[in-house]
RNA sequence: GCCGCUGUGGUGUAGCCUGGCUAGCAUAGGGGCCUGUGGAGCCCUCAGCGUGGGUUCAAAUCCCACCGGCGGCCCCA
């Protein structure tokens, strides 16, 4: 094939552009739910506004590129960075400012299971409060979205990044920042390997007994009691966060929540809770995920303002609900017009254009095809009804109701047809 | 950016190791049998060796490079 796309990219085709549709859907009724008020940012920003929040190393793993004017530009990688920019720069804004996002990121990836250069993302964003009552209604957020999308087993991991801080520095001793960082993420990494791996990953850049100590750490995990009677050694303070947001989210019937300690997120910029959301196909990684991010907004000029989000990965949501929602796709009935005869055309078309203002999806026959080929058409279509004009009931100004299930046909005027379709496809 | 596997009509594949006739089969698409009545069947037809070089009398087949796909690393969704 000659006409190749780049690597990485592919064409959203019919079949998944169905099931995006119905996750865009589902997110857009639940910012309406939740009162988060829509927005997208622009797709193309400064570099050093991508820059801002991840340094230059950002630079590799997105698409950046001079303009023609030499200007340094990329292609947004997250919806986080445009929407915190935007609520930002616009001092008016009353708190708390919730927006969502729905649209499409490229990132300069090696492509994998479930990850193209180009992908959807949706995202919810929280402004202003510092409090984790903002964090709760998120996570009731993304909850309430997979709900909403029949994905009935979603776990919602829960950790919290200040009180892993606070082990560090008290019970280890480590608080340099960039040795933080680098434990972060190897912490990070207990949901896809084993301690002994990250261990020897790491070797060269930590202690491996001091983040031994780490990891077991972060194996703590379960239900809010449990997790405290595990914590009780530690002698720490800063459980309070997690043990509010566990008692928000019972209250608002968030099920299925796990605390779960070794959940940090790989980005350095979260700042305390943090959670991810997963299906129980391991394989897939985490459908959503967020956290509080206090430290974004502060880079951009508004130390007062505190943030938290969630972002769902949509092609990976699209694979899950190809595993586990059986494809009840409603599909809405579909009138087929045939017709006969050169001179029989514009009326079939001035039917099928009656039928669509009545609010009756309806098609006509574009290639004047014999009856047969028509018919063959319509069936292959999977339409419910074929209405057939000839010259004959052109004259009479009738129409023929074919029923495409068992066969049958009526001849009625075109008034009693529309009347009768509407009925028959009311129902459904 | 790195590593492994892989690439034959729209789709799924045979042929490749061991170079040699018009690249075979199935399915999907178009048409006919059947000019105003669909789903079956039969027949016809459109359409392909990822790209570019090299070796050779001769390359889908052997060699090299690049491109794409799948999966892994890094990072993340």
């Amino acid at each position: 094939m000659k006409f190749n796309l780049p690597r990485g990219l592919r064409d959203i085709e019919p079949a998944d552009f169905e099931l995006m549709e119905r996750i865009r859907d589902a997110f857009i009724q639940t910012c309406k739910l939740f009162g988060f008020s829509l927005m997208e940012p622009s797709p193309l920003e400064m570099l050093e506004t991508l820059e801002a929040k991840s340094g230059s190393s950002i630079r590799d793993e997105i698409y950046a590129f001079k303009d023609k004017s030499g200007r340094e530009v990329g292609l947004r990688f997250d919806l986080t960075v445009g929407l915190t920019r935007w609520v930002v720069s616009n001092r008016a804004l009353q708190f708390p400012v919730k927006i969502g996002s729905f649209a499409g990121l490229w990132r300069y990836d090696e492509p994998q299971y479930g990850r193209y250069r180009w992908f959807y993302q949706w995202d919810a964003e929280i402004f202003g409060p510092t409090n984790v009552d903002a964090d709760a209604e998120v996570i009731d957020f993304a909850y309430s979205l997979f709900r909403r999308l029949g994905l009935e087993d979603i776990s919602i991991h829960i950790g919290d990044r200040r009180l892993v801080e606070e082990y560090l520095e008290k019970n280890i001793g480590v608080k340099d920042e960039p040795l933080v960082a680098e434990m972060m993420r190897a912490l990070d990494k207990l949901g896809k390997k084993t301690a002994q791996e990250i261990l020897e990953e790491y070797s060269s850049k930590v202690e491996p007994s001091i983040l031994n100590q780490l990891l077991e750490f972060g194996k703590i995990s379960g239900d809010i009691e449990e997790v405290l009677n595990r914590l009780k050694e530690y002698h720490l303070t800063s459980t309070t966060t997690l043990i509010d947001l566990v008692d928000l989210l019972k209250h608002r019937g968030v099920k299925n929540t796990v605390i779960d300690l070794s959940i940090v997120r790989g980005l350095d910029y979260y700042t305390g809770v943090v959670f991810e959301a997963f299906t129980n196909d391991q394989a897939l990684g985490a459908l959503a995920g967020g956290g509080r991010y206090d430290i974004l907004p502060a880079i951009f000029g508004r130390p007062d303002l505190g943030a938290t989000g969630v972002a769902g990965g949509v092609d990976r949501t699209i694979l899950a609900l190809k595993k586990e929602v059986a494809s009840t796709t409603q599909r809405e009935p579909l009138i087929y017009i045939t017709y006969v005869g050169k001179e029989v055309r514009s009326f079939a078309q001035h039917i099928a254009s009656t039928l669509r203002g009545e609010g009756l999806p309806a098609e006509v026959e574009l290639m004047e095809r014999s009856l047969r080929k028509q018919l063959e058409a319509a069936s292959k279509r999977n339409s419910d009804y074929v209405i057939i004009i000839g010259p004959k009931e052109l004259a009479s100004n009738r129409l023929i109701l074919k029923n495409m299930k068992d066969g049958r046909e009526e001849v009625r005027s075109v008034a009693e047809t529309i009347d009768l379709l509407k009925q028959l496809t009311k129902t459904r």
